[in-house]
DNA sequence: AGCATCTCCTTAACAGCGTTAAGGTGTCAA
DNA sequence: TTGACACCTTAACGCTGTTAAGGAGATGCT
C-alpha cells in the first residue's frame, strides 16, 4: 500500500494538463471532472485553485500565449513587415497547436501582464519605423483580428487537421450551385490549402498597413 | 376552457423565437427548455424539427445572414471598394444585432444555398473590376475573417453594448504597465470607440487588396 | 363508418455538467 | 498539545442536451 503523497497542485500544472487533455477530447469534452481525473483528483479540488471554469480557461489561454512567445523569435532588426508576419504566423501556429485553440483563446483574457513586454517591443519597432502610436496599435489589431477570425473558421471546418465536418461534399456542392457559375467554381478555391489562404490574407493586411499609412 | 389549438411549429418560427430570446439571455442562457417555453411547447418537441441543438443554431445563423442581406443594399454600380466596405459593415451590423451574434454565426454553417446569389454577385463585380476569380475569393475571405474576428472580440469584451467585462479598469492597467510606456499609453487606444477601430481596420484591408493585386 | 397512418407533441427518464456546502487529513507553528 | 492553515473529499443541487415511448388529432383508404 503506497503512502506516496501526490505533490499538491498549482495553477500551472492544472493548466498544462488541461491543455494536453484539450487535444484529446476537444473543448466540449474538456470537463472539470475529466481534468480532475487526469490529475488524480476529484473535480471540486480544482475550485481551490480557480474560482470557476472560466478562470481555468483564462490560465490556459495565457499559457498558450506564453508558448507562442517562446516559439516566435523576435529579432530587433526585423522590418515592421517581417514583425507583423512573424507574430501572426506565430499566433496561428500556437492556436493550431490545440484543438479548438482559437475558441479557447478568444473567449478568454490573460491573467497577468506577461503580454506587456512583447506588446511594448512591437509598438517600439513600429513607431521607430515611422508609425504613430495609434497607427501601430490599429495595424497590430487589424492583423490579430484577421488571424483570430481565420483560425477560428479553420478549426471550425477542420477541427484538428483531419477530415472536414460533414456537409462539405464538393461534387454535391457544385451540383447545387449550377446556376451560380462563379460561386461553383470558387468551391475548390474556398476550402483548399489553408496555409496558402492564410498567407495570402496576411500579405493583404500587411500591404494594406503600408499603403494606408504611407510607410514602406 | 379554450379549445384553440396552437398552429404547428416550423423551423423558421423556432429560429425566429430563438433569435429573439438570444438577445435577452445570451448564448449560455439559450437552452432548449427556454426556447420551448417561449413557444409554448416542451423541449423534446424541438427534436421533431431539428435533429439536435446545433441544427437549430445553424438555422439561426442562416436567418441572421438573410436579415443581413435584407439590410444591405447592393448597388450593381458599386466600385469594388464600396462593395467590400458595404458587405463587411453589413455583416458587422448583423452580428452586433444579437447578443453573442458572432459566436453563434461563426460556430454554425448555412443550411441552404441562399448565400449563393450574393456570393455570385460579389464575385462577378470583383472579377469585372479586374480581379481574377482566385483573387476575388481571397479578398472577400480576408475581409470576412477580419470582420468575424473583430466582432467576436468586440462582443467578448462588451457583450451587448453595455459595460465592459470585469478586469478592464484603465487606471489599474496603467499602473501595472508602468515599465512599458508605449503599452500603457496604448491602453486608451485599445479599448475605445469600436466603430472607429473597425472602420480603420477595414480600410486597411481594402487598401491592402488594392495594393497587393494592383487594382485601384 | 371503421381502421390505419402520419404528424406533431407530451411525459418520463438518463447521464453528465458546473458548482456549493461541509467536513476531513496532513503539516507546520506556538 | 493545540490551533491554524492548506489542500482535498464526499455528497448533493439544479441544470443541461438527448432519447424512448406513447398519445391526440387529422387525413385517407376500404
Amino acid at each position: 500500500m503506497s503512502t506516496e503523497r501526490r505533490a499538491p497542485l498549482d495553477r500551472k500544472r492544472v493548466a498544462d494538463t488541461a491543455l494536453r487533455l484539450l487535444n484529446e477530447v476537444g473543448l466540449e469534452g474538456l470537463t472539470l471532472r475529466a481534468i480532475a481525473r487526469e490529475l488524480d483528483v476529484k473535480a471540486p479540488a480544482l475550485y481551490w485553485h480557480f474560482k470557476d471554469k472560466q478562470a481555468l480557461l483564462d490560465e490556459m489561454a495565457t499559457e498558450m500565449y506564453r508558448r507562442m512567445l517562446a516559439g516566435t523569435a523576435l529579432d530587433p532588426a526585423d522590418t515592421w513587415q517581417e514583425r507583423l508576419l512573424k507574430t501572426n504566423r506565430g499566433l496561428r501556429a500556437a492556436l493550431l497547436g490545440y484543438r479548438d485553440g482559437a475558441k479557447v483563446f478568444s473567449g478568454s483574457r490573460f491573467t497577468g501582464t506577461e503580454h506587456a513586454p512583447a506588446l511594448e517591443a512591437n509598438l517600439r519597432l513600429l513607431t521607430a519605423a515611422g508609425f504613430t502610436l495609434a497607427q501601430a496599435v490599429d495595424a497590430g489589431r487589424t492583423a490579430t483580428m484577421y488571424t483570430l477570425g481565420f483560425v477560428t473558421e479553420e478549426q471550425g471546418v477542420r477541427p484538428l487537421g483531419g477530415e472536414h465536418r460533414e456537409g462539405f461534399d464538393m461534387e454535391e456542392r457544385a451540383r447545387r450551385l449550377a446556376r451560380f457559375p462563379l460561386a461553383a467554381e470558387a468551391g475548390t478555391l474556398l476550402f483548399d490549402d489553408y496555409d496558402r489562404q492564410f498567407e495570402e490574407g496576411l500579405a493583404v493586411v500587411v500591404a494594406g498597413v503600408g499603403a494606408r499609412y504611407g510607410i514602406s
